[in-house]
DNA sequence: GTAGGGTTAG
């Protein structure tokens, strides 16, 4: 078919361009016809295989069809599929507009636009964009849309909008659930939600879901509350929105309540909701409940997002067997699957093993990114691998055309800083090529208290404190490194700096799931309705773990007091509650899983390692940062941590 | 026949 009309003679094409003008009122061109049908079914192939034939045969396709082969060309085809297409029609003044509109140019000219986007090409988009003779709103909604999409192009898409209105043109409802993806300043999303409230657009579900996203997104929860509760009726993705919102905002429990509902108010999860509902659990370590959304997954095989996120949760809920089998049995595998795993090895306190999942990874030939190198190095740091840290580092953009970043740097000082080697984690600050932030300072002060150089850590905390002079972490990490050495009046001249700035130290947190129920501990509170239970078996573990030679470690308690006082800190430190619950509450055989939101120190985690022997009990923590497996008296940080 | 919302790794 393709070659068809080329080998016809001059003559024989000539007549054929006349029959189809004689026959264009009555039926098209055979040729017509079936490029027709093929834009319609497909093949795309032999739809795109048609366009040289109708070229030369001096056929003009039309809208219609060229509108629906640009679709099969992005669910199809390639970019440069696409780019033919547009080169035909272009040639073939398929794109003319023809006056009011009702030349079909303008609808073939926007599907090229969204094709040009959904390639990625956005500046091929934009430049057919600037030179349409006519736009709508659809195209212009096309452009603002993927503006709000691309990275750090939000300001632009507010520009498109502003430009749209000064051309007459007005924002419907698709064009306001895709700006407000752009706004990611209170300022701009007050004025665009007023926007949307003064056209009445504010209760369609797509802007609503925006609206709840936006806000959620800028941290505003009460904001993004105050949409979801003005809702009279609403779709699935909306309740998505306000789940994902509370997930990622760190409220699971929030997030878990609101699926509840939801499910009370008729409507079933999809594999959104589900990747919400195990963000949640990932952050509130709640493995019973992420095992019973496990059950849910299997109906979305092929969901890779879904999956990534439960592995991640088994990852994150100290599960590593889950995840391992997980990550055997997943059907496929992306970039992310694999990063998961080895950053989740590696905050389990199994660099070696993550180490090995990378050479696998690059042996199944998938490429990896920045976050995979991040993982890597985490690794390297968590492990004391000094020297493999330095390789990735240094052969990362020869082998994988990664140039370091930012936190690959920050990698590195937390690398040579764990290991001892402060002078070393200093000169690299000086020599890299980027700008030390405040985070790269903040890495090197944690090294500093770790192995108590107390100059070094105010060198880093001034540095800190210059770039941003009302960092609390600063100056409690200074503090600290005070104490630890004994010196108590720079420790309380740091404090009493904090204190006239109105800021408080962070209470120690700890959470564990009982019975589905997630219990909260803090730091030196006792109002858990069983406190009482909890002290008697907090005192009764301290007897067992007496006879294995345990002695509080008072160093660890930061404040110059009375020996007796700083035990009872100690003795009611978050963590060492939430284990006494565990005790009581965690069936034979199962580990007590606890997640904490500063990093333990060094009392708790000798409690936890004699307790974990005393009483023949796993015993798993989750800091922020990683994992401590207890077991038999020993964690698997090699208290390397 | 053209455009839109939520969901995964550091």
């Amino acid at each position: 078919m393709n070659s068809l009309f080329k080998r016809l003679p001059r003559n024989r094409l000539a007549a054929t361009r006349r029959s189809s003008r004689r026959l264009h009122h009555t039926q098209p061109h055979p040729l017509l016809a079936t490029f027709s049908r093929l834009c319609v079914e497909g093949p795309f192939r032999a739809a795109l295989a048609l366009l040289p034939d109708l070229a030369s045969a001096g056929l003009r396709a039309d809208p219609v069809s060229l509108t629906r082969l640009v679709k099969l060309c992005v669910r199809h085809g390639t970019a440069s599929d696409g780019r033919l297409i547009h080169r035909h029609v272009a040639d073939h003044g398929a794109l003319s507009h023809g006056g009011g509109g009702g030349g079909g140019g303008l609808f073939v000219s926007n599907s090229l636009v969204s094709m040009y986007v959904k390639f990625g090409l956005l500046d091929d988009a934009l430049s057919l964009f600037d030179g349409m003779p006519e736009r709508n709103v659809v195209t212009w909604t096309t452009v603002v849309a993927a503006l709000a999409n691309a990275d750090g192009r939000k300001e632009e898409a507010l520009r498109f909008l502003v430009a749209m209105r000064r051309d007459e043109v007005a924002p419907n409802a698709y064009t306001f659930s895709s700006v407000l993806g752009a706004c990611d300043t209170p300022g701009v999303l007050a004025a665009m939600h007023a926007s949307t409230v003064k056209v009445g657009l504010d209760s369609d579900v797509f802007v609503r879901s925006s609206l709840i996203d936006a806000y959620m997104k800028l941290g505003d929860l009460d904001g993004g509350r105050g949409v979801f509760d003005e809702m009279v009726t609403g779709d699935l993705v909306v309740w998505n929105s306000i789940i994902a919102g509370f997930a990622q905002s760190g409220d699971g429990a929030g997030a878990i309540e609101l699926f509840v509902r939801m499910k009370d108010a008729g409507f079933s999860a999809n594999q959104g909701t589900l990747t919400s509902v195990l963000r949640a659990c990932t952050g509130m370590v709640m493995l019973e409940v992420g095992r019973q959304v496990h059950a849910h997954v299997l109906k979305y095989e092929k969901d890779l997002i879904l999956h990534n996120a439960l592995l991640d949760m088994y990852c994150k809920c100290g599960s590593l067997p889950d995840a391992d089998a997980l990550f055997r049995r997943m059907p496929q595998r992306d970039v992310i699957s694999w990063s998961t795993m080895i950053s989740g090895l590696a905050q389990n306190g199994r660099s070696t093993e993550a180490l090995r999942v990378f050479d696998l990874m690059k042996s199944e030939g998938v490429t990896p990114n920045r976050i995979t190198l991040v993982g890597v190095l985490f690794a390297c740091s968590h492990a004391g691998l000094v020297e493999d840290g330095w390789y990735y580092f240094k052969s990362m953009e020869k082998l994988f055309g990664i140039r370091p970043e930012r936190e690959h740097h920050n990698c590195m000082v937390d690398l040579l800083g764990r290991a001892g080697k402060l002078d070393e984690a200093v000169e690299f600050i000086h020599e890299m090529s980027l700008d030390p932030d405040s985070v790269i300072w903040r890495t090197l002060l944690g090294a500093c208290r770790m192995h108590k150089n107390a100059n070094l850590a105010a060198y880093a905390a001034r540095e800190i404190l210059k770039l941003e002079p009302d960092d609390q972490g600063a100056r409690v990490l200074l503090s600290n490194t005070y104490a630890d050495l004994r010196q108590w009046t720079d420790a309380e001249k740091s404090w009493k700096a904090m204190r006239d700035r109105g800021m408080k130290k962070e209470p120690g947190r700890s959470w564990i799931e009982v019975e589905k129920q997630v219990h909260v501990f803090i730091a030196g509170d006792l109002s858990h309705p069983s406190s009482e239970s909890i002290v008697l078996e907090l005192n009764r573990l301290i007897g067992r773990i007496n006879a294995l030679g345990y002695v509080p470690q008072t160093e660890f308690v930061l404040q110059d007091l009375a020996i007796e006082q700083k035990e009872d800190l100690l003795k009611y430190h978050s963590e060492k509650l939430a284990i006494a619950f565990g005790t009581m509450h965690t069936m034979e055989g199962k580990p007590i899983r606890i997640m904490k939101n500063l990093r333990i120190c060094g009392d708790c985690h000798a409690f936890a390692k004699l307790v974990s022997k005393s009483e023949g009990k796993m015993i798993i923590i989750r800091d922020p940062v990683r994992f401590h497996h207890f077991q038999d008296g020993a964690c698997s940080c090699g208290d390397y941590w």
